[in-house]
DNA sequence: CGTCTTTTTGAATACTGTCAATTTAAGTGG
DNA sequence: CCACTTAAATTGACAGTATTCAAAAAGACG
């Protein structure tokens, strides 16, 4: 398990060491420019005018790779950098008293993470990539110095910080009122949802967590994971194998959630 | 139940109109400010310097009265103001969609309420007084203004939502890993620090929410909150009689988290 | 004083968790 | 390339916990 990601950017690492070690976070000689982005849309720049994308882009953000099970940072770490998915899938975690981990999150391309280090400069929770996967290090201090500096881009972080608490907001709701299928169903029509706006088959897909990872972020055990994996699909709702899901039936899963009045 | 809150500043309504009628938000004549505030050192100024808690004076936040039970804004309402809690006890809550609530937090004098309405410029969440409850309303636009234009008080907001989304993890944490006892325990804890913080008793106090709002908040129902109440009054760790509550045993009562690993 | 709300408690049910066994897939090394 | 090991997922049986339904007690309020 690296540890190296936490260390200094990446670009201050020879490309040479990186192979010789076998580090996850060989640098990409390459700096992203947010304009031709494929996730310009979805991420960062979102909403933004020409003229303040630009503004980024004379960010120059680095990018960094991060293999598949490393850390992108860990809880504690120094708050440094929010981090933009550019390609991969990462989970978010907090570690429990007795050592188990509670997923708090999980981001696909476009998504920014890291947002909660803000309030005490350090990480509080842990990103690990669930397969190879490519991140661009937005240095936050740039990036507020950027938002006071200019008015049409002012209160972009605090923007975004708030749809992260309106998210968190609905995860409570779910694990605060809904039985497992509803869960189940609730996440899997979010990642629908989330798929389809990233130009993936929203009703075909491959999930990068396992049924564990799944069954913590949900607030269940992995065997209700699956067994309610196997109840949908005797209903007809969904094909499942292993980690290939298919839904078979997407009014029928939705219907599942308005049903939520046990 | 009086929707008047939710209009334009309390001072634009004539006294006499508010006594009239019996809104609850009658204009407090005085405005706040903060240096001379019994509540700066848990408040918007925490942390900041002296130069800059001036900064804030000058804003002169308009006080705002909310009788208990009405609402000091509701879900959708737009976003203009951030509040702190001067005295009295709100709630947020959303809701579901079959029409119950869903209750995310509590608020004690001090805390701020509405930041999840920077993300969409509505709100949220709606936010209930518990009991007759005194605010400062700050408007956003002019605090974010300031915030860009004193690099002391540079994000400023967005360290107050990054705290915010960190309290949510937690409370994720909490839903998505304990049991009943682990989770009322971990809530009267969590209730009695911030009770020490505020100069009262920490381990004896009265409720202000009923057990349904408990039970919302914490993912269970209102007879488990009884029960549990019960069990710990019969295991030595409370003494409980409706609302008042006494922590008989506080380490013991910590145990019972730390016992968390069922 | 009666009505309404809140809280408590009991009994039965339903759901999820726990423990255990099996299957499948993916690596590892001979 | 195949036997072996390891990890992930599925499934069954059973236990335990929380929910549901129901009733009663205790305040709060007009």
């Amino acid at each position: 398990m690296s540890i190296a990601v936490l260390e200094a950017p990446a670009r201050a690492i020879p490309i040479l060491r990186a192979l010789m070690t076998g580090e996850s976070n060989a640098v990409a000689p390459l700096k992203s420019v947010c304009s031709n982005c494929h996730l310009r849309e979805l991420c960062l720049p979102c909403g933004m005018e020409c003229t303040d994308v630009e503004r980024l882009d004379s960010m120059m953000f680095s990018r960094r790779r991060v293999k598949a099970g490393s850390n992108l940072y860990r809880e504690g770490d120094r708050f440094q950098y929010i981090y933009a998915v550019r390609s991969g899938t990462f989970k978010t975690s907090l570690e429990l008293a007795d050592g188990r981990e509670q997923v708090s999150g999980f981001y696909l391309g476009g998504e920014l993470m890291g947002l909660d280090g803000v309030a005490h400069g350090k990480h509080a929770s842990s990103a690990t990539a669930l397969d190879d996967a490519d991140v661009c290090a937005i240095p936050y201090t740039h990036l507020s110095e950027l938002s006071a500096a200019y008015p049409g881009m002012q209160n972009i972080v605090s923007r975004l910080m708030s749809r992260e608490i309106v998210r968190e907001h609905s995860l409570m709701m779910l694990l605060g009122s809904m039985n497992a299928e509803e869960r189940l169903a609730a996440f899997l029509l979010n990642l629908s949802q989330r798929l389809k706006a990233r130009g993936y088959s929203p009703i075909e897909f491959h999930l990068r967590m396992s049924r564990a990872e799944i069954g913590s972020y949900l607030g269940m055990k992995l065997e209700t994971v699956s067994r309610t994996f196997s109840a949908f699909q005797q209903q007809g709702l969904l094909e499942v194998d292993k980690r290939h899901i298919c839904i078979a039936d997407l009014v029928g899963l939705t219907h599942a959630l308005d049903m939520r009045m046990h």
